[in-house]
This record gives C-alpha cells, sequence and structure tokens, in this order.
RNA sequence: UGGGGUGUGGUCCAACGGCAGGACACUUGACUCUGGAUCAAGUUAUUGGGGUUCGAAUCCCUGCACCCCAGCCA
C-alpha cells in the first residue's frame, strides 16, 4: 500500500529509515497504527552520549506518532547488575527530559511467564537440557566456516528434560552443571541458530528477584519475549543484533505470541572520546577520570556536571541522524549543538581566567562607579545588571601584549582599548618583576568621557575587553577541560596500542585565583552562564564543599583570533 | 574460504530512474561595545569495472574495501 500523506505526521526533520518503516507500517494499518517503542538498557553501568542517540529515537518518535515509549531495565544477569545503575540511568533519562509514564518494566518481572514458555518449548521438542560444559558447547558449536556437532543430549526425552529443567530452577545442580538449548539447526551458517543456550544456572542475588531464581534466561531467548509482552511495535537496537533477528524471530514463531519487528541502526561513535562502558570503566578504575560523571566522560552524568543542557544532546541526536552505516562523528557538531542553545540562554558576566592587574591612574583613588551591562544581547528579556568600576582593576593577561603582532585588537603599551560597558583605557607603562622579569602590572589611564563604553566624538575602539573591580572581585577556582585523547580514533591509529596510550594527561586544567564579578558569589551548583569572550561556565557541585565558587568550562566560544596563531594550532 | 551488513564532499545525513541537497567543519567578505552571535558568498562527494535506459548514486552483473558473528554477556 502506498504512504497515505495525511496519516503520518508532518515534521521537518528528515525521513530516515525508520521512520519510512513506521510510515509504511502505519499506511499498512500494521498493529493498527500504534507505535511502541522501548528502551531496554541493562543496569550494568551508567548511561552516555551513544544510549542518548538511542533514548531521543525512541521517546522521540513515540512522540511524533502518538505513541508511547516505555523504560525497561533489561535485567537478565544478576552478576553485573546493580540497584546504583538502575537509579542512576532512571535519572539520566528523566534528566533527558523523557517520559514513560507508568511504563517503566523489568525483565525480570517477566521472569515466570519466560519460564512458562520454555516449558512449551521443551514440550513441542524445540528445547532441551544439555549437560555438556561451556567448552564441550564452543568446541561443539563449530566455526564461522564448519558446521558444529549435535550435543550428545540433544535427544534426550522430552519428559526427562522437563524433569531436568524443573530441578534446574528448583536449585539443584550447580553453576554450569545444566543449560537449557533451543533445537535449531548445528549447521546453520548464522552461529546464533546452532541451538543457542536459552538458560543458565546461576546462584546469584538478583537486584530486584533476591534469590527467588537460580536459572536466568540469555538475551536472545528474553528479549523478543519481553518485547511481545509489552506489545511492542518497533523493536529498535544496534546493529551487532541484525544477526540475531532469525533467532528473536524464531522464538516467537514457535510459540506463536505476538511477534514485534526488529530493526537495526548504527551506534554513535565520536571522535576524540571513548564510548564502550569497558572502556569507560577502565578509566573510572584507573582513577584517570574522577568518576562517571568527571566533567571530561562522555557519560550522561558527565555531560550534566559538564554543563551540556538536555536540549542540545536531543538537538545533536537529531541532527546527526539514523542509518545503518558506521560513522564517527564529530565532536565539534555536539558542541555546535551546545553553544548554540547556550547562546540563546546563559546570561553574560565578566570572569578573568588569568588575572593581570591594572591601576587606572587618573581615576580617583576610593571612587566606585556601577555601570551598567546587558544580561543577554540575544534575549532582551534577560535584562540588565550593574556592575562595580574603581581604580584597580583585573584585566585577562591575554589581553596585553608589550609588542603586539600584527592585527592584534586588544591592549598594547600606548594603544587604547574599550573595557565593556565602562570605560577606554590607554596603557603607559608596564611593571615588571625585577628578577623574572614577568609582566605584574599596568599602568593606565581612561578617558572620562568615554563612559559606558562611547565617546562623543564617536571615534572607533576596534578591542573591547572584560575586566572585574579589584576590591570587588570573587575568587574562584575554574576548571578547564580538553579532550581526553589525543587522537580522533585510538582504533584507527597504525601502532597496535591500547586506547588508554591515547589518553592526555593534561585534559584537566585547573585555575586557581580567578576573579568573578560579584554577581556571581553565591551562584548555585548548577548555574550556567557566559563568561564574556571566553565561553560557557557553570558552578560544579564542589562549589560547596570548598567554600568559594568552582566553575567548570563547559565549552570554549569560537576564536577566530586563536585559530589564526599559528603557535595555537598544535593544541587544535 | 560460512553467514549477516555497509560504501555519497574533511565529518554526519538526504536524494528511492529525472538539475547530487542540508548540517557541521573550512575559506572569504559584511556587521559588531564579546575576535562571540548574526548575515552573505565560496571550496570540496556518489567504491572500481561492465550492462539496462533518452536518462543511473538509485536497477542488473562482477570486483574491491570496511564492520559484525564462533559468551552459560547484552
Amino acid at each position: 500500500m502506498k504512504i497515505e500523506e495525511n496519516k503520518v505526521p508532518k515534521t521537518d526533520k528528515v525521513i530516515h529509515f525508520i521512520r519510512q518503516i513506521i510510515n509504511q507500517d502505519i499506511a499498512d494499518n500494521k498493529n493498527e497504527g500504534r507505535v511502541i517503542t522501548r528502551f531496554p538498557p541493562e543496569p550494568n553501568g551508567f548511561l552516555h552520549i551513544g544510549h542518548a542517540k538511542s533514548i531521543c529515537l525512541n521517546f522521540g518518535l513515540a512522540q511524533e506518532y502518538g505513541g508511547r515509549c516505555h523504560l525497561r531495565f533489561d535485567d537478565t544477569n544478576p552478576v553485573k547488575e546493580e540497584q546504583k545503575y538502575i537509579d542512576g540511568i532512571i535519572e539520566d533519562v528523566r534528566w533527558l527530559g523523557f517520559d514513560w509514564g507508568e511504563h517503566l518494566y523489568y525483565a525480570s518481572d517477566y521472569f515466570e511467564k519466560m519460564y512458562k514458555w520454555a516449558e512449551i518449548l521443551i514440550q513441542k521438542g524445540l528445547a532441551f537440557v544439555d549437560s555438556a560444559n561451556a567448552d564441550q558447547i564452543r568446541e561443539w558449536r563449530g566455526t564461522l566456516t564448519q558446521p558444529g556437532k549435535e550435543s550428545p543430549d540433544r535427544n534426550r526425552p522430552f519428559g526427562e528434560n522437563l524433569d531436568l529443567f524443573r530441578r534446574m530452577r528448583a536449585g539443584e545442580f550447580e553453576d554450569g552443571a545444566y543449560v537449557l538449548r533451543a533445537k535449531i539447526d548445528m549447521a546453520h551458517p548464522n552461529m546464533n541458530m546452532r541451538d543457542p543456550v536459552m538458560y543458565r544456572i546461576l546462584k546469584a542475588a538478583h537486584p530486584r528477584t533476591g534469590e527467588d531464581w537460580c536459572i536466568y534466561p540469555m538475551y536472545d531467548w528474553a528479549h523478543g519475549l519481553e518485547d511481545s509482552i509489552e506489545g511492542i511495535t518497533h523493536s529498535i537496537c544496534t546493529l551487532e543484533f541484525e544477526d540475531h533477528r532469525p533467532l528473536y524471530d524464531w522464538f516467537l514463531d514457535q510459540l506463536g505470541i505476538y511477534h514485534p519487528q526488529q530493526i537495526e541502526f548504527a551506534r554513535l561513535n565520536l571522535n576524540y572520546t571513548v564510548m564502550s562502558k569497558r572502556k569507560l570503566l577502565q578509566l573510572v578504575q584507573n582513577r584517570i577520570v574522577d568518576g562517571w560523571d568527571d566533567p571530561r566522560m562522555p557519560t550522561i552524568s558527565g555531560l550534566r556536571r559538564r554543563g551540556y543542557t538536555p536540549e542540545a544532546i536531543r538537538d545533536f541526536a537529531e541532527r546527526i541522524g539514523v542509518a545503518k552505516r558506521e560513522s564517527m562523528v564529530d565532536i565539534g557538531l555536539l558542541e555546535h549543538c551546545l553553544r548554540e542553545d547556550l547562546n540563546k540562554r546563559a546570561p553574560r558576566v565578566m570572569g578573568v581566567l588569568k588575572p593581570l592587574k591594572i591601576t587606572i591612574t587618573n581615576y580617583p583613588e576610593d571612587q566606585v562607579e556601577w555601570l551598567e551591562a546587558v544580561n543577554n544581547p540575544e534575549d532582551e528579556s534577560a535584562g540588565v545588571r550593574k556592575v562595580p568600576f574603581s581604580r584597580e582593576i583585573y584585566i585577562e593577561q591575554d589581553d596585553f601584549m608589550e609588542i603586539p603582532p600584527k592585527g592584534y585588537h586588544r591592549l598594547s603599551l600606548g594603544s587604547e582599548v574599550r573595557l565593556r560597558y565602562a570605560y577606554y583605557i590607554t596603557c603607559n607603562q608596564v611593571v615588571k618583576d625585577k628578577n623574572t622579569g614577568e609582566i605584574c602590572e599596568l599602568l593606565c589611564t581612561f578617558d572620562p568621557e568615554s563612559r559606558g563604553g562611547y565617546t562623543a566624538d564617536g571615534r572607533k575602539v576596534k578591542g573591547t575587553i572584560h575586566w572585574v573591580s579589584v576590591p570587588h572581585a570573587v575568587d574562584a577556582e575554574i576548571r578547564l577541560y580538553s579532550s581526553l585523547l589525543i587522537v580522533a580514533d585510538p582504533d584507527a591509529e597504525k601502532e597496535e596500542r591500547e586506547f588508554i596510550d591515547y589518553i592526555d594527561p593534561d585534559s584537566l586544567q585547573i585555575l586557581n585565583h580567578c576573579k568573578l564579578e560579584p554577581s556571581l558569589k553565591d551562584a548555585p551548583a548548577g548555574y550556567f552562564c557566559q563568561f564574556e569572550r571566553k565561553g560557557y561556565f557553570c558552578v560544579d557541585r564542589d562549589s560547596v564543599r570548598c567554600g568559594y565558587p568552582v566553575f567548570n568550562r563547559t565549552v570554549e566560544l569560537r576564536d577566530s583570533w586563536a585559530k589564526m596563531q599559528p603557535s595555537n594550532n598544535a593544541v587544535l
């Protein structure tokens, strides 16, 4: 049937292949037009930006098509799963902005049902209890090019299978003594179809079912059943499960129960970062990072702490698209989405990261002026605030050069520059440390006629720099982050080295005694803003513990000046 | 050397027999009290070879490259 335009939602989004499939299903009136998806994490780790792609896809599709998306924990392996991961995942999905209503499920809630279905398969002669050990099963499975061989237990009478399976459940056997296997085809070219294991004995406490069970279902057996029970229409997963689809289909067909459609798409890869749970865990355990929510981590909790917004992540997920080809997305796109969101919303403030003191010699000694500053030029409703100005101020070390290169718009000896929202100043003298020769102070004069940053004569001042009044400055710690990896893709490197060898030891830089304008004194954890000309920053939760503000640099502003400087190219 | 997938600018995604388009990145210019933002312009692509067709990224044949599968993980 042709797709009828009026039945599918209007959208300016890309109609990727999954939307096409759904549109076709709706046109065919498959599932009476329902769209029910699910996000099925295993609670054995924290979520990362790759999961966010899947979350946005599944929940997003459900929203677009007026359906629903279930949050389902695929908790079928108690030896790896923990309650803390369940809690963390719930928090992260919610933070991303998605709501599953009452549709929070656990695979473990279906264990009894699954067990009954397993007995049915045994009764149909389609499953058997195998006493072979793991090594034997592996050996008899054959190889990619050679067929496997049938287990001697394969033709066990069904009564015996049933009895053994019941005793497996009853806890009569030790781990590994028996498994339940599907009886399919040991010569099948698809390895997954060579009598796959359905249940194994695992005498482990389960975070939810405790000691109720000592046999646990394998993914291939369990997943389709979970989808079927919940009435999932489109079961979306990643590419590596493509080979498993025939088995997914087989179980459902043999049981004759409702059969959702499995659809596979390519997982997200991001350059300059690592994405697998294993590698992320390695970073945490080796204390290369501060924990799962270290702001350098691509975990949802890490991104959140870094200052990423859910809006930016959702926008990113939409922009990268959905397809079947494996790809490597540029981290620059994520940062672009972030800047675009923050540009609209982040209040502007002034903060000096690496202070250089200026004394304005012709400014009255005890005078303080509160000058008006715009909070957000992109958002008039953000209003204005007053910032104190005095005889002594800090500017950024980078904003002064004794001998400026060509094209330098900032302050230099003898040149005039605008202090944002304040005055024009001219540098007259450089004070240096007698021993080291380092610049420690600048003596400048200001033009009283330029109050607010304009003069009546309308003369052009090319450079505008930010500043903070010395007596009013709030001391802060600022944490600067760069990529964890020094190469875009460790796996693509010629040398056979571990990703850990490509870790940048200097990806975290801590700046102390940074100087912020006084409005930031009591900014609460999570508060985000733009330090003008520097980037977007947010207050870290460590602020509370430290007793002074601690800011994370979320992302730098684009800097076309820095890009022109050859010395900086190496850093990029 | 079995099976399952995938090949479009630097990167990601479109185009589903009819002018290869968008986003990011990059370059240039304009504007600017953030070297930000904004605006304008521009560079760069269909895996090779054959075939069908008036016409092929798209259909057919045949190579090549890359990814996944031999857990009692998911």
